[in-house]
DNA sequence: CCAGCTGAGTACAACGTTGTAAACACAGCA
DNA sequence: TGCTGTGTTTACAACGTTGTACTCAGCTGG
């Protein structure tokens, strides 16, 4: 029954209250005897507790959100359904949230949404800012998914992105290609991931002593597929296009996939690709995409934990800075067949 | 700050607590003057109301839950998104659960999840059968997403599936073909969207009058990429091979386009490909991919609106069963230049 | 035989909100 | 002056849970 109460139960079980609250927590001492005809009268009765009861009492409702600039993004998703599967294994509930990536909306939920039922959040943020975040003081608990600059007053769960670019782009210039094109580059400010990707493929250039083309980095206005069709068709009116492009993510790849096909290139012959986020979608397009595949799992483990902790250590404790893995899957769109 | 309450606003106001509710909620007369006091106290204090022991109170804690059996799935997360949009414009907030697709858990969830806390659950069905639905009277108010069997006793938001399939068929007849193989029947026990789409695919072949072959309706496990790709490799091997092939969803269709492209097939010179769900992707695939557009926002309206009556109605209400458009969008997986 | 202890269970108050019923001020009317 | 109404505000008791402080029985050791 939903509307069973712990008086119930301890009506049914002869006890007081508070026994059966006992028995329920695992708390303090209960006998044997007592404990089990407890749990009996539980299970007959269906007994749940009551999270907003709790809540109230306790300051804690086993609720965390998770706020995404875009759910509909496949790579969003894919985070918040590991988040998900994360947080049910350590007992709570995840509420998400759509930001729709705008700072407002971000900063919003950075302070605590519209309610203090919430116990903690996981925001991935696009365009929030260091002021802005670090006047957020003492208010949720708040763990940073993905890259933020330095010294942020807050948890951070990211990968190397740095390190995973310059992988990607020596991934291609392995293959000889020279002319690498690069897409993401923002239009209007950088945020911290694009900044670091950008850093992982410019230092990748220069190693290899292939000088940097700015004509090679068109900007774009966000990470979607018309954005990256865009992008793509830009570089293919240059005078001398590319052989190559690293894109910073999967959709902005499959929209220059697009447009490649449409322009009649082959892929890779013509031009090689390679996307970053690993969604499932890029391992059937045609063709397949090589992408780098950031451990999703382990990032949503990382980031409940480190919430969790937070949440119990209080505002006060040292902010960490986590760091999970991923690797580079080579598929057919850098796959040139002899 | 968090932990501002009615009490601390009142005092600040010098009026009661009640007064300060009764001006939160703009419920009851409260004097002009009186009330701009409140309101002033208010923002001074940033007041936000506590969502749990406004529910303790009310029974009300504005928060619904939205289970989907795969929320990775193109089309669960765009119509999540959607959900939360309408949500939010009624003042409410989503809980998303993602079921995997099982019996156990969406009748956990159409039972009333862990906890009392949620006023309501939107519930998309994959397994979910009659009896089980039936038996679970007086629990949480429910509405379902998607076609199910005639009498449960439950709201239904749907499409017309076995007119869009219909009219996706029509479509590839239009085109000249007559080997037009299905994808999508599963191979296991039949739920109900797919019953209808098969209805559909089959009154469209009749009325063009042209026989059902069975080896054109292959068996799928799911609706993934992977069931899809090998479903189209099993239709590869037949004799007299399916010149136009309709998918169940955009994901079969996204991995038979994978297949067809690795055959060496032209699409849609030697195969037509028609997919349903119009997932962002399919406007980018190569190539794009004609496909049933149901109004995604229009159903999770309908949707929202349906659940919130059916909280204020009590389960006594009629059930209703609304029904959300959808439209066919011809790309060029069916298009084909003379 | 009693003081002191321990282990098991309980009564009560609080968490922040809202519905109910009652109180209050003040006007108009007899 | 007192009475009735009207429009505003208030005190109080819940909602279901848990922390604190308590009781109580049974036991140990002096």
């Amino acid at each position: 029954m939903a509307g069973t109460r712990l008086k119930d139960v301890a009506e049914r079980a002869g006890v007081s209250i508070k026994t059966v609250s006992n028995v329920v927590r695992g708390e303090a001492r209960v006998a044997d005897r007592t404990r089990e005809r407890v749990l009996r009268a539980i299970a007959d009765l269906d007994y749940q507790p009551n999270a907003s009861a709790r809540h109230l009492r306790t300051g804690r409702s086993g609720i965390i959100a998770l706020a995404v600039p875009e759910l509909v993004a496949p790579y969003f998703a894919e985070l918040a359904a590991q988040v998900i599967a994360a947080a049910k294994k350590r007992g709570c509930t995840v509420l998400i949230e759509d930001t729709g990536g705008s700072a407002d909306e971000e900063l919003r939920i950075a302070c605590g949404l519209s309610d203090p039922l919430i116990d903690g959040v996981l925001l991935s943020p696009l365009r929030l800012d260091e002021p802005a975040l670090a006047a957020r003081e003492g208010r949720v608990p708040l763990v940073l998914l993905g890259e933020q600059s330095y010294e942020i007053p807050a948890d951070h769960v990211l990968i190397d992105n740095s390190a995973a670019a310059r992988e990607a782009t020596d991934h291609l210039l392995s293959l000889g290609r020279r002319r690498v094109a690069v897409i993401g580059q923002p239009s209007g400010p950088a945020h911290a991931t694009t900044v670091q990707r950008m850093h992982g493929y410019l230092t990748a250039l220069h190693a290899a002593g292939v000088p940097h083309d700015p004509q090679l980095a068109p900007a774009t206005r966000a990470f979607t597929r018309a954005e990256g069709a865009a992008a793509m068709r830009a570089l293919l009116t240059l005078d001398d296009p590319p052989d190559a492009v690293f894109c910073f993510n999967d959709l902005l790849a499959s929209g220059a996939l697009r447009v490649a096909h449409e322009h009649g290139l082959r892929v890779p012959r013509d031009l090689a690709v390679v996307g970053f986020d690993d969604v499932e979608e890029s391992r059937f397009s045609v063709p397949s995409l090589t992408t780098i595949a950031p451990d999703k799992r382990g990032i949503a483990e990382l980031a409940v934990d480190a919430l969790l902790r937070r949440i119990d250590a209080g505002a006060m404790a040292p902010h960490s800075r986590l760091t999970a893995g991923y690797e580079l899957v080579v598929r057919e769109s850098t796959r040139v067949t002899a």
